[in-house]
DNA sequence: GCTGTTTTCTACGTAGCGTAGAACATCAAC
DNA sequence: GTTGATGTTCTACGCTACGTAGAAAACAGC
């Protein structure tokens, strides 16, 4: 139940970025500038969208649980319901609970797991 | 890119619970019977499919990489392409490298881990 | 070559998402 | 208190994924 289409991943990751809570012309306005700065492929480049699309995504976003907003300001203000981290941990145990054996799937999973995190998992699970 | 509509996850269910390849038809009866067989809640009652159905989510699943088949035999037989351990294992790394900060991912992710799993993982990551 | 079985092609209904105009609400200034 | 700017909701359209399956084509045995 979170799946996230291109658009919805955008914002988020805006949100998640920025400790604020923003409006959305501001969303729109860093989605226009969100181009080619980080390197990569010439992908997708600077969207200029409508202020409503943003708003629908927002509004998409709200009722899936992942963005709140303040509805007391004029400019609503949004803001992330819990941080990239918390939520792709919990999007992690959700896969994890998807099979049966969830010990077999840890297995597979610590399998392929870089030297650098299983060093922190060690830590982080305090060798007893 | 990978996720499973309802009756696609039944399938693989399907497969990835026989360790034998299974012909569409036989998968057809599988999801017919599949009903309140598991006392839970009143949910899905055998589903009774086309086999034409069946054969559709069958190429689906074929060309998202998930189901292999052996077009030798005449009725052509289906089998998974990994074990669901090892496909849940890819989409939690998946999952865990869609965020930009993994380490902090696993923080929280192992945050909220049960006992008996946190064992397994310290077993399985035990000796440097 | 005909018949029964299996597979492929084509297609429709529903739902999610990107997208945005049209209509409505709100507030500040006049 | 009417007007205009600004912001929000409603409605809608195109696209793609998925559940669903009939129609048509390929095949295998008689």
């Amino acid at each position: 139940m979170a799946s996230l289409g291109e658009l919805e991943r955008a914002v988020m990751d805006l949100l998640w970025a920025g400790q604020e809570a923003a409006t959305a012309n501001t969303l729109r306005d860093m989605l226009a500038l969100s181009t080619a700065a980080h390197g990569g492929a010439a992908g997708h480049v600077g969207k200029d969208l409508a202020v409503t699309t943003v708003l629908t995504v927002l509004s998409r976003l709200e009722k899936k649980g992942l963005v709140e907003r303040e509805r007391g300001t004029r400019p609503h203000r949004y803001q992330a319901v819990s941080s990239r981290e918390d939520h792709t941990a919990e999007l992690m145990h959700e896969v994890l609970g998807s099979a049966p054996d969830r010990e077999a799937v840890l297995a597979r999973f610590i399998g392929s797991v870089t030297e650098s995190e299983a060093e922190t998992l060690r830590k982080l699970l305090g060798h007893s």
